[in-house]
DNA sequence: ACGTGTCTATTCCTAGTAGGAATATACCTA
DNA sequence: TAGGTATATTCCTACTAGGAATAGACACGT
């Protein structure tokens, strides 16, 4: 990606981009909320990154000017500049775009299939159905909360896309589990 | 993931089951030749791995000797070896399967949404869509080639796993970039 | 025969990322 | 008032990404 000196990465973009959400707010937020809001959306679209890295993004989006430090004597609040909002403006729609990777633990032992019986596999596929329908029941939560308000519209779509996909992945799975009992 | 020392990665013994698929040839493959089987089929499941972290991971795998280099004048050929397999089969069904990662940088965008116009989001999820039916033609490709037979049933079973995904994946965008036409 | 290009094969380097541990303060509660 | 939990930040180290560099082999046209 050649990450040239004053290149910022997607990482860094999306933690600004919770900061512009919350740009009406003349606080701003200290790491350790942001950290917060990351665990509570971004991660069903993108790594929620460590709280050391949001620490390192946010010192790289300051020197950038991106973001700015809103005087408090307790710990340190960051607020989007406007500098901040025209470059996330500019990365969204002249940045590549590239491919969605995905790190998929159960297809991959899947795939290795054969070193074990499908009695194995099939309570492996269980498991994985189980964290689905948790992990579904929390976005659930989530975009019960965003509701409909203009301020939120597209991340309640991104929210209704995570759905349909946690509801398609576990019909896919669900349909491979029955498709074991089949087998030798 | 505490990585002590002895620990393998997930990449690590991805590759060791992409030498266990290969254990009837007892020439064994080369690095470049197991990058080469990685971007042909691992890459949909788990990220295909670097040349340089082919080579690290090869390493650390022959280092524990659950890989060994078949003698050859030429280039490293390696095979996995009997060790190999009993590990990778203890790791199958006794190490943690932890959860799906996702990197989405389109749905990361539209998260954002709000800085940019309907017109904006819509051609980016044209877009996406349009990769979507690049990369589910290659797998559709690579699942042709696998057909039915025993050694290859898994393999298969997640490759229509992973066409499952794709072509759920392009109706929810699909739906979404409907729904962004009847937005202001 | 000769340069150019592509494929094979491997190593090296650098910067990015993960993620636990350490530190420190504040507040709540048993 | 000690001990737990939440807030807030930094530090360290190992892992990962991925391009660049190197180098031999083979092919293809001139």
């Amino acid at each position: 990606m050649s990450m040239v000196n004053s290149a910022l990465s997607t990482t860094a973009y999306a933690l600004l981009g919770l900061l512009v959400f919350d740009r009406e707010n003349p606080e701003g937020m200290t790491g350790y909320e942001l950290k917060q809001r990351a665990d509570f959306t971004l991660r069903y679209y993108w790594v929620s990154p460590a709280m050391s890295q949001i620490y390192t993004e946010l010192r790289k989006l300051s020197e950038a000017e991106f973001v700015e430090t809103a005087p408090s004597d307790g710990p340190a609040r960051y607020r989007v500049t406007e500098l901040g909002e025209e470059q996330l403006q500019t990365w969204l729609f002249h940045g590549e775009v590239g491919f969605p990777i995905l790190k998929h633990p159960v297809a991959l032992r899947l795939l290795m299939g054969r070193l074990s019986t499908p009695e194995q596999l099939g309570s492996m596929l269980e498991g994985h159905l189980d964290d689905l329908a948790a992990r579904r029941a929390d976005l659930q939560g989530v975009r019960d909360m965003l509701g409909d308000e203009h301020r939120v519209r597209y991340a309640a779509m991104v929210a209704d896309w995570g759905l349909a996909y946690y509801d398609s992945e576990a019909q896919i799975v669900a349909g491979l589990r029955e498709r074991l009992d089949g087998m030798d």
